[in-house]
DNA sequence: TTTTTAGTACTATGTTTGTAGTAGAAAATA
DNA sequence: TATTTTCTACTACAAACATAGTACTAAAAA
């Protein structure tokens, strides 16, 4: 998979959350500076020729959605990190997680709990 | 900090390894086809000037190493990784790892082992 | 039906990145 | 000492990126 850069990842962070969008609400989903239509638009074709993304088309207007689900691409970044960062290994990841924010056997064991119950939960989706 | 390109990052990794090394030894740590000699120390000037590497002089030769440790880059770059991909939740960072590996409860209490090893190893050093 | 609005497709431009060549200095060697 | 090797500093250039303008079309409003 080829892998994208700052402007197209956050475009595609909006049409994740979007599920599904127009180039305006692409646009409208930005914050404080707007790029312009126009430049939306370029990095949104840009992403389809990538395969991030398709359209199709609803009257003579774009609609675009993802083509490349979050999940997918969090994979290849994920795992990049872990292996280029982390050797490879879970456990040093989150040792430096733990470090990071000075946790304690007792947080992490509540950590641990947190995840136990997110993969149940998940599990029931 | 600025970020690191790909090239860029390939180098640092090498450095990082080496913890200094002149332009020849970064080259021979690349494995197939190695770049350029010039090349590489094209990357080498451009990451002193992103404050990345710096050098001191050996003879007339450069001794390169890093200015940024493994160590702080790896927090950039694992913040913004779960800050954009896991909402910034280690526990639902921790889930997406023991789903993508099939992990039960126990392979993932035998982690929380591992980590706590690792972190009382790194106490003692 | 004329004018305005919204959208697409295509083109354009400045910047950054990747890659490497060349000139010249210094060092090693013949 | 003359020649070859090694290294740096500077320059070059194509590809990829970020950003947006323009021309044209369709639809909506006046």
């Amino acid at each position: 998979m080829k892998t994208l850069t700052k402007a197209e990842e956050q475009v595609m962070h909006i049409l994740w959350n979007l599920k599904e969008g127009v180039v305006k609400q692409v646009v409208d989903e930005f914050g404080d500076d707007k790029p312009a239509y126009t430049t939306v638009a370029t990095v949104l074709n840009v992403l389809e020729k990538k395969g991030f993304v398709t359209h199709k088309k609803i009257g003579n207007t774009n609609l675009f959605s993802p083509a490349v689900s979050k999940t997918d691409y969090t994979k290849v970044q994920f795992s990049s990190l872990l292996k280029n960062y982390f050797n490879g290994s879970f456990p040093k990841m989150a040792t430096f997680f733990a470090k990071e924010n000075n946790l304690g056997i007792e947080e992490l064991e509540e950590m641990l709990k947190m995840t136990e119950n997110e993969l149940n939960k998940e599990k029931n989706d």
